[in-house]
DNA sequence: GTAGTCATGTAAGAGGTTACATGATTAG
DNA sequence: CTAATCATGTAACCTCTTACATGACTAC
């Protein structure tokens, strides 16, 4: 049960509403976690009720409201035990992986293209975390200046490491998804090149 | 739904029943993908009532029976389908990398214990990993033999190239992996040095 | 006989996706 | 006045996990 601990851990940076969280769950914090609205709201108020976190409700305008949620003590205490809890690695199910080792009951196009998607997509998601690390860097990310702002200074190098650190390592893995997409391109290109023959779709 | 297509390319090699199949999950296939006994033996019941398998009722022993599954041509074309389908990479959920953008609710001994926890489980990863692909190319791989006997001599090199080439992609991910947990154990051991303050899990 | 393996199920519940649904506020 | 944004829900459905359950066969 992750996702508590992701909106805990995001709602530590300051209070906020659940529609404001989840703009975070699609921009930064997305790198690791997200979960969309229909999650999210029936989990705060899960939360909420396990004394977690605690809501303030507020005006917007005339009539309508919002709920801005705080992290309380017992919520802090939650996320600490959970960073030290023991958790192991779930199983893999990587739809990437599964269908290229099946690339014989397609074609060289088929393969070419899915190599070629994979290797786009990582690309791109390569440049959105670059420049989330370079955003860390230059302490444009606003919810990490909500952080330094609650915190005494001595700590907020290691709060930016941490941050910092857990991106490179999405940029880790997304290098090396770029990298395997690639090696499978010049792999089509040696196999088609020498005419190696595929099975196919062929029906039996 | 990929674990259809997963029972599908597993089912391609040789016919077989559920239980070997599982075995197979637990073994080469759960690199890429695993699923516990309760969710296979329901989803063969609803391939065979789709006629992507069929079912052949032999006897064991006296009194028991098995159900020996076979792919059929519409299992052939479905698996061929899926495998130029377009998906969306599934949005990231990684419980190790939300752990340690948030460190600093821990400690330099927790954060050392969960990182060198992901170093040893990955390094272990690897080795079977490795030794996978070693066997591919020796050919001492069962399922790839049977694969094989089915198919004229002219097609084996692309059938193994591509088993290799999926098993090479998770070696590349497990050792960006190790080299991720590396650097955040040095990482830890030089702010722990100069004794850089955290956060910790101070209620506040 | 008994432990290990072969073989196959059911079921409750957690977590996640997708679609349906509503309404207020604000900027142009 | 109208579109975009703010804000929050419900519900059906699917997938996966975990636990409960059963029984035959085989080697010692």
């Amino acid at each position: 049960m992750s996702l508590r601990h992701a909106l805990l851990a995001v709602l530590t940076a300051e209070p906020m509403t659940g529609y404001e969280l989840l703009k975070y769950f699609d921009g930064t914090v997305a790198a690791f976690w997200s979960a969309p609205h229909s999650q999210v709201y029936p989990e705060l108020r899960r939360m909420e009720a396990a004394g977690l976190i605690s809501a303030e409700v507020a005006a917007r305008g005339e009539r309508a409201q919002k709920r801005i949620y705080s992290v309380t003590g017992p919520g802090i205490s939650e996320l600490s035990d959970w960073i030290g809890e023991h958790s192991t690695v779930p199983p893999e199910r990587d739809v990437a992986r599964l269908r290229a080792a099946h690339f014989e009951f397609s074609s060289y196009d088929v393969a070419r293209r899915q190599l070629t998607a994979h290797l786009t997509e990582h690309q791109e998601r390569l440049t959105r975390l670059e420049s989330m690390v370079q955003a860390i860097q230059d302490l444009r990310v606003p919810l990490l200046r909500r952080r330094f702002e609650k915190r005494p200074e001595a700590e907020h190098e290691a709060i930016a490491a941490f941050k910092e650190f857990a991106f490179r390592g999405q940029i880790a893995r997304v290098k090396a998804e770029i990298a395997w997409a690639k090696q499978g391109l010049d792999l089509i290109a040696d196999l088609e090149r020498r005419s190696v023959p595929l099975r196919g779709p062929a029906l039996d």
